[in-house]
DNA sequence: GTGAAAGCGCTAACAT
DNA sequence: ATGTTAGCGCTTTCAC
């Protein structure tokens, strides 16, 4: 006769061999394998060797089913744009993704990449259906409002701007100081026609720029003028182009809302053969690892550490917890580079 | 007297609730949900309005619990590395990341992010306790061995080496050609001592040396040597400077694994005044974005196209139909700029 | 300390 | 075209 209900061909074993093997019921099983003190410790060593034996694995969708809080999170962010030429995410987002899944994974919590929406019931849709438990998105991506209405529905962090009214809690660098400091440093350097490169209606470069004019200042001798672009470096090298080479009406600083548009800005620059950072300062903000290697060595906004990551993840654990999370804005410095 | 059994206080709604809402028993709303052509068209759009009206959302884990074919894909990688200053992925195989993760998103498939193991065992743990049907490895890591055995469990497909012997199915750049090509090139332009700059046990990077050395040749009058860093910039480029400081032998072409290490040598390279291309030719892999911004401009190998990501989704989605995928090695092409 | 019974939300098989 | 019944694999009562 064959075996009553044993592991099937497909290879997984259930609780139930599991139990036939150590001859005692189910409910022991789930509980020796829980360690829960109600079973004889004897009876627990022994199951726990034959799930390892057998490589038995709980079915994750079982234990959902019956309730057990989920570990799982969602990270949001706009993946769906990078396809070919696109505004893809600068690689500052990237380097972020990786530690925050870093962060997650040793916290024993299953990550899932979600991409963005346009509607907070969309958002709640998504993140309910994989049964995540909080989600991290990385960066507002103009969608404060939605990220409000969604925060009181489901816990959220988010990396991005940290703007006073928000309900939600944010981590991220001091967007406006930062730009403050840019306006220092170009103040400093005695530039009086700055373009500020980048699109302000993402929220962080909103601040950077709102920073940036309240150090600056504008006067008879200083103008500001803004080049709204992505992020794609494409796009900011073709729209500074033309900006310089159609209005020849001097220029003589630059603060890009990102080291990968600073560089591109820059070579736009050489292109009409003027000199960075003798004609054109160009000032960029985040300090990605190629800011050092770039040629020239970009001048930048670097935030107090690297610990982003896992600051996002630690401040998702307490909202799960039900503890109110504080936004954070970490410190910013500026790295005088050769531009 | 109070409701029930609806819609409890944690707002989620479950098709007992809309059975009851629309007088029709819970398999009639399952049915109606799915489109089944068993129900009345009448009913169906009344049960898919009700769905709509109370933001039902189906309960993953029940549906996962009761067989329905998992639609959740993992991608594996080298996050954990991506601390401060270690070996962080390479800037490229985020670009991937993205691409791949929008092309399963598409496709209605959720994404989860794994991080590498060191065993068949754990892997097959990891996967299947996430319930994942399939698994993208993005790169092998030097796992060449354990994905061989993997495979025969569980569908996997690897963006990397494509190895005469695997019984994986894999999709990668034709390293072997790409690496003939930089040799093609270093040879034409007259080197006779040449840095490969790279781990070899990287299963890609050994391809690209091998061809190399193929096309390149050695004799009397060219010299190879192998300088063995892993992808980060920084590592890369204290390496190269001890290496040609410490020994002035004279070393005119470097071809490095990536890109990234192609700029990190030609800053070290520039470090004790020399002068790239004239006195050193660099030839870097990948033709990532920033090689072109990059001053000089980056001589290198670009694939045939940028469609991996998707090639690489195809090729699982084959996999889990039960259909056998083949290998595909993309053409690759020298893109010749200033180094 | 352990077992028997019930049920999480859904779908497949069988009725009708 | 719809309802009834059963059960996925696990955990949580409640007995004993």
């Amino acid at each position: 006769m064959s075996d009553t209900s044993n592991e099937r061909s497909s290879g997984r074993i259930t609780m139930v061999d599991l139990a036939r093997l150590a001859g005692v019921s189910v409910p022991t099983v789930s509980r020796a394998l829980r360690n829960l003190d109600s079973v004889l410790p004897e009876t627990r060593t022994r199951i726990h060797a034959l799930a390892a034996e057998h490589g038995f694995v709980a079915n994750a969708a079982a234990q959902a089913l019956r309730g057990r809080a989920a570990r799982k999170t969602a990270i949001v962010f706009d993946f769906q744009s990078s396809g070919p030429g696109s505004t893809s995410p600068d690689a500052f987002i990237f380097e972020l993704l990786g530690d925050v899944a870093h962060a997650l994974t040793i916290r024993d919590f299953e990550v899932t990449l979600c991409p963005r929406e346009n509607s907070v019931e969309r958002y709640e849709r998504q993140l309910t259906e994989i049964g995540a438990s909080g989600a991290i998105f990385l960066g507002q991506g103009g969608q404060h409002e939605m990220l409000q209405a969604l925060a009181a529905r489901f816990p959220i962090i988010v990396w991005g701007a940290v703007l006073p009214e928000a309900l939600y809690c944010a981590v991220g660098s001091d967007n406006f100081k930062g730009g403050q400091l840019v306006g220092e440093e170009l103040k400093g350097r005695k530039r009086t026609s700055i373009l500020l490169l980048g699109n302000p209606q993402t929220e962080q470069v909103r601040l950077r720029f709102e920073g940036f004019r309240a150090s600056y200042g504008v006067g008879q001798h200083r103008m500001i003028e803004t080049l709204p672009v992505g992020f794609s470096y494409e796009e900011a090298y073709r729209a500074v182009l033309n900006r310089i080479k159609d209005t020849p009406k001097r220029l003589d600083g630059i603060f890009a809302a990102t080291d990968t548009l600073a560089m591109a800005a820059i070579r736009a620059v050489r292109e009409i053969d003027l000199v960075v950072p003798d004609d054109v300062a160009v000032v960029g903000y985040n300090d990605i690892p190629q800011s050092q290697a770039f040629d020239p060595p970009l001048t930048t906004i670097r935030e107090d550490d690297r610990r982003a990551g896992s600051l996002l993840v630690e401040k998702l654990m307490q909202i799960r917890d039900g503890v109110r999370a504080s936004s954070v804005r970490l410190d910013v410095t500026l790295v005088r580079r050769a531009t």
